[in-house]
DNA sequence: CAGGGCGCAA
DNA sequence: ATCTATGCGCCCTG
C-alpha cells in the first residue's frame, strides 16, 4: 500500500510535462481523476471526494505495485527503471504525510501542491510568496523555487529559517539537504544591500562594509561608482549620508520561530503565524552603515549586477519619516471598499511600514487600478503614473477622482495633446510610456514638461501594464525618473521573448500574484467556460491554403466558410441567451468581411474616436445591439463595456498575453454569482492549419492559471440551421475569389512587379483591387453616422424574429435616416469633448 | 486641426 | 522554431 503512495509521487511530477505538451488540460485532469482510489480516500476526506489517482493506475501498473507492497524504501524495485532519474521511491514519506499538502522534487526544487488538501489555501499563500507558480490547474498546482522568488520572499519579510520551517511542516517528505542549502544560499545574502535614493542621488548601502567591498570588485559596479569628495570613513565609504539601519528597515531582526517538530501534524494557527509573518519591529543593534554613490544612469546596470552576484538590492522607502519630499494630500474616499485580496497585495507592499518596490499581478477586472491608487494614498507623496495609451491615461485620472479625495487641480495629464503641470509642490502626473521614453525630438512644451518630471524626486511611480517595461525603449523610464518606490501592475506577466526576467532588476520582485481560479470561485471575477471550436477547412479553401504563401494562409484560415458559420451560429445562440458578444479578429480584412456579412458594427484602428464611442455606447445600452467586432484595438486602450461572451476568429500567432488579455475582457461580467458558468470564451480554429499550433501555444497562460479548454468539434444544431451564410457552394467560391484577390491587394502595396499569379489576359487583380480599395476607403471616410445606421436598421430587423441575413432594405434606409437625425447631437457632443 | 511620417510593441 | 500585420502615440506640416 505504501508503495503505491510512493509511486504516486513520481507521477505527481508529470503534470507540468503534460500541461506543456498535452493540448487539453481537461484531458490531464482525466488522467488523474478518472478512477476511484481507495488508498487515497481517507487522505482526501473532508475536502473533495475526488481522489487523485496517478496516471500509472490507468496503465494497470497499480496492480503490479500492489503485489510487491513489501518493497522497502531504500530498495530498488522492478519497475524503477521506468522512471530513470525521476524515480523517487527511495524518498521517505512522513508517517502522517496524508495530512501534509506538499510534494517536493529533490532534484529540481519543483513543489507540487495538492489543491484539495484542507491546508491548500494556507499553503498556497506561502508558496506564492516563496516560489513561482508554474501551472495551477484545478487539483494539482506546481510551483518552482528560484533565486528570484526567494529574493521576493525575503524582501516581503520572510526569513530563511521561517521558509525552511514552514516547508518542513507542509511537506510529505523530508526536505532534501540540497534544497535547504539552496534556500540558505539564496536568502542569506538578501537584504544586506540597499539602494537608497536621496536628493536625486543613488546610494548603494550596507551595514557590512565587506559586502560593499566585494561588490566593488565587480568591474561594472565600480565603473558606475561616483567617487565623492565628501568625508569618507576608513573604508573609503561615505558615512555622512547614511541613515540608521533601523530607519531603512534592515531585515536584520530575527523572527523567532519556535522549533517545531516537523513530524507533528499541522496546527492551523501555528502555520498561520509563520505564513503571515510581518516583522514586528525589534531592536536591531546594527553597527554603522556604509555606502557609496552611483551614477543614476548606471543604476540599471548596478542593479542587474547585484542580482547576478546574488546580492540583490532591496529598495524600500521609509515614506513616513521622509521629510525631504513634500507630502501630498490624498486619501481614499470613505466609501471606497478594498477587497481582501487587494488588501493582501498592499500588505505585501507595505508589510513593514515602508514601501517596497515590486510587481503585483492581478487579473483584469480584479481592480488593479484601485490597488495602485490605494498605494498612492498610503505613500502620500508626489506620484507619477505611466500607461500604454492616452485612453488609459484618462481612465487613471478618472479613477483617481472616483476613489480618492484628490483635487482635480493636483492631477496633471501629460500626453501629446495635453501638457499640464500641477500646482504647488506635490501632485500626480499621469502619462504614457512613449511620452516619457521618447528619444526623438520633442515639442517645446514636451521638453518643458520632461524637465518638470525629471527635475524632481517622486515618492512613487506606478507602472501600469508593467510587462511592456522590458521593451528596449520603455525600460529607459526606470532610469530617467527618480522615484523612491516603483510599483508595477499587470494581469499577464509574460512575454514571448526572454525579457520578462529583467523586471527583477528594473522594478523589483513580484510581490503578489493572484490565482484567477480563486478569485472566480469567490465571485470577484467572472467564471469563464473556455472552448476551442474546430472548424474543418472546406476542400477548396484547403487546396488554396496548401499552395499559398504564409501571408495568404492566414487570411484563408480566417475566412474559412465553416469558421464563418460557426461564428454566426455562436453569435445567434448567445444573443438568444441574452449575452453580449464581442468577436475579435486580428485580421482587418476578415473583420470587415465578417461584420458586414453579419450586419454587425465593428471597430478597428482606423475607426475614428467619436464613432468608437458611439458604437461602444450602443453596444452597452441598446438592447438591439448585442454583438460587436473588434480588431487588435480591443486588446488594449479601449474601455470596453461589459460582455459575457467572446469569440476569437483570428489572433496574433502564439501570443499568450493577447489571449489572456482578451479573456480578461469578460471577467468583469456581472451576474458572476449566478449558478454555473456565466461567461464564455471561444477560439475558432481551422483544423489542419498552423492555427492549431498557435492556438495551443496561446492557451498556455490561461491553462497555467487553471482554465480548462474544451474542444468542440461540432456545434449542435448548426447543420439544421439553414439561415447561416456561405452554405451554398457558389457562395463559398465567390468568397474564396474575394479572399485571394484581397490578399494580392495587400501585396501590391509594397510590390510594383506584376503579380505572376494573375492569369494572362484577365483584368489584373491590381487594377481590380485598386477600385475595391477605393470603395473601401470611401466607406471608411463616410461620417460615423452612416456606419451606425448601417447596423441600426438591420439589427432591429434581426430582432423582429428573422435571424437570417435577408432584410428589408427600404426599412433599413428609413431607419438609417431616423437614427442619423436622432443621434447627431450625441455625435457633436462627443466630438467636442475630445 | 487633420493627415502624413516615423518609431515602436507584440 | 517562426513572422508579418496592425495599431498607437509622437511630432511636424500646410
Amino acid at each position: 500500500m505504501s508503495s503505491i503512495k510512493r509511486r504516486r509521487q513520481d507521477d505527481e511530477y508529470t503534470p507540468q510535462k503534460n500541461v506543456k505538451r498535452g493540448r487539453k488540460i481537461s484531458k490531464i485532469d482525466n488522467d488523474y481523476i478518472s478512477e476511484k482510489d481507495d488508498v487515497n480516500k481517507d487522505k482526501a476526506a473532508g475536502s473533495k471526494d475526488v481522489p487523485i489517482i496517478p496516471k500509472i493506475a490507468s496503465l494497470g501498473l497499480d496492480k503490479e505495485l500492489a503485489k510487491v507492497s513489501t518493497i522497502q524504501y531504500h530498495k530498488r524495485d522492478s519497475v524503477s527503471d521506468l522512471f530513470g532519474k525521476n524515480d523517487f521511491s527511495n524518498v521517505n514519506l512522513k508517517k502522517d504525510h496524508a495530512n501534509r499538502p506538499l510534494w517536493i522534487n529533490p532534484a529540481s526544487g519543483h513543489i507540487i501542491l495538492e489543491g484539495f488538501s484542507p491546508f491548500a489555501e494556507k499553503a498556497q499563500d506561502f508558496l506564492i510568496t516563496i516560489s513561482e507558480p508554474v501551472s495551477r490547474p484545478s487539483l494539482i498546482h506546481e510551483y518552482k523555487m528560484t533565486p528570484y522568488s526567494l529574493y521576493a520572499a525575503v524582501s516581503v519579510g520572510l526569513e530563511t529559517e521561517a521558509i525552511i520551517e514552514v516547508l518542513k511542516i507542509l511537506s510529505k517528505t523530508e526536505i532534501p539537504e540540497s534544497l535547504i542549502e539552496m534556500i540558505r544560499k539564496c536568502t542569506i545574502s538578501y537584504g544586506k544591500v540597499k539602494l537608497i535614493l536621496k536628493q536625486n542621488r543613488y546610494f548603494v548601502e550596507s551595514s557590512h562594509a565587506d559586502v560593499l567591498q566585494m561588490l566593488l570588485q565587480d568591474k561594472e559596479i565600480s565603473e558606475a561608482r561616483i567617487l565623492n569628495t565628501e568625508e569618507t570613513d576608513h573604508n573609503g565609504f561615505l558615512s555622512n549620508v547614511t541613515l540608521s539601519s533601523k530607519d531603512l528597515g534592515m531585515s536584520g531582526n530575527k523572527k523567532d520561530i519556535e522549533q517545531k517538530n516537523p513530524e507533528t501534524s499541522i496546527q492551523e494557527d501555528e502555520l498561520y503565524a509563520v505564513v503571515v509573518i510581518d516583522k514586528e519591529d525589534e531592536e536591531d543593534e546594527e553597527d554603522e552603515v556604509h555606502s557609496f554613490e552611483i551614477m543614476s544612469e548606471k543604476f540599471e546596470i548596478v542593479r542587474r549586477r547585484c542580482n547576478e552576484l546574488n546580492y540583490p538590492m532591496l529598495e524600500e522607502y521609509d515614506f513616513r519619516n521622509d521629510s525631504n519630499l513634500p507630502p501630498l494630500d490624498i486619501d481614499l474616499k470613505p466609501i471606497t471598499v478594498i477587497r481582501p485580496y487587494q488588501e493582501k497585495c498592499l500588505s505585501k507592499m507595505f508589510g513593514n511600514g515602508r514601501a517596497r518596490s515590486g510587481i503585483i499581478v492581478l487579473p483584469c477586472g480584479a481592480g488593479k487600478t484601485l490597488v495602485g491608487i490605494t498605494a498612492a494614498c498610503t505613500i502620500k507623496k508626489s506620484c507619477l503614473v505611466l500607461c500604454t495609451s492616452a485612453v488609459s491615461v484618462m481612465q487613471w485620472k478618472q479613477q483617481f477622482l472616483q476613489w480618492s479625495n484628490i483635487k482635480e487641480s493636483q492631477i496633471a495629464v501629460f500626453t501629446s495633446d495635453q501638457k499640464e503641470k500641477f500646482n504647488g509642490h506635490s501632485g500626480i502626473v499621469i502619462s504614457t510610456y512613449s511620452m516619457v521614453a521618447n528619444t526623438r525630438s520633442r515639442s517645446y512644451e514636451a521638453t518643458k514638461m520632461m524637465e518638470f518630471i525629471t527635475g524632481r524626486e517622486w515618492g512613487f511611480i506606478l507602472l501600469d501594464e508593467v510587462h511592456v517595461v522590458p521593451a528596449n525603449m520603455f525600460r529607459r523610464v526606470v532610469t530617467t525618473i527618480a522615484a523612491h518606490t516603483k510599483l508595477g501592475l499587470t494581469a499577464t506577466l509574460v512575454r514571448e521573448d526572454d525579457k520578462i526576467e529583467d523586471l527583477n532588476f528594473l522594478i523589483g520582485p513580484k510581490l503578489y500574484e493572484a490565482n484567477w481560479m480563486d478569485l472566480a470561485s469567490k465571485g470577484h471575477i467572472a467564471n469563464v467556460q473556455c472552448a476551442e471550436v474546430w472548424c474543418p477547412m472546406t476542400s477548396e479553401f484547403y487546396a488554396e491554403y496548401l499552395k499559398a504563401s504564409s501571408r495568404k494562409r492566414m487570411l484563408l484560415y480566417a475566412m474559412n466558410p465553416n469558421k464563418f458559420q460557426a461564428c454566426e451560429f455562436l453569435i445567434r445562440y448567445h444573443e438568444d441567451r441574452g449575452d453580449k458578444v464581442i468577436v475579435f479578429s486580428d485580421n482587418v480584412f476578415a473583420l470587415e468581411k465578417y461584420a458586414k456579412k453579419l450586419v454587425v458594427p465593428f471597430i478597428h484602428g482606423k475607426t475614428k474616436p467619436p464613432e468608437r464611442v458611439f458604437i461602444l455606447s450602443k453596444f452597452q445600452h441598446d438592447p438591439k445591439v448585442n454583438t460587436i467586432f473588434l480588431s487588435k484595438v480591443g486588446d488594449t486602450s479601449i474601455d470596453l463595456p461589459e460582455a459575457t461572451c467572446l469569440i476569437q476568429i483570428s489572433s496574433h500567432y502564439g501570443s499568450r498575453r493577447q489571449e489572456a488579455q482578451r479573456l480578461g475582457r469578460i471577467l468583469r461580467a456581472k451576474r458572476r454569482n449566478d449558478e454555473g458558468f456565466n461567461a464564455f470564451f471561444y477560439s475558432l480554429v481551422s483544423t489542419d492549419t498552423q492555427e492549431m499550433y498557435y492556438s495551443t501555444k496561446r492557451q498556455q497562460f490561461l491553462i497555467d492559471q487553471g482554465y480548462a479548454f474544451k474542444v468542440i468539434t461540432s456545434l449542435e444544431g448548426m447543420d439544421k440551421n439553414t439561415n447561416l451564410a456561405y452554405r451554398e457552394h457558389n457562395e463559398q467560391m465567390d468568397l474564396l475569389t474575394e479572399v485571394l484577390l484581397a490578399n494580392d491587394n495587400v501585396a501590391d502595396l509594397d510590390d510594383i512587379e506584376p503579380n505572376p499569379e494573375d492569369l494572362p489576359g484577365t483584368v489584373t487583380s491590381r487594377n481590380f483591387n485598386q477600385k475595391v480599395r477605393r470603395a473601401m476607403g470611401n466607406m471608411k471616410s463616410l461620417s460615423g453616422a452612416d456606419h451606425m445606421a448601417y447596423y441600426e436598421g438591420s439589427r432591429s430587423n434581426n430582432n423582429s424574429g428573422n435571424r437570417g441575413n435577408h432584410f428589408n432594405n427600404n426599412r433599413t434606409a428609413q431607419k438609417k435616416k431616423d437614427k442619423k437625425e436622432q443621434h447627431h447631437p450625441l455625435f457633436r457632443r462627443q466630438w467636442l469633448r475630445k
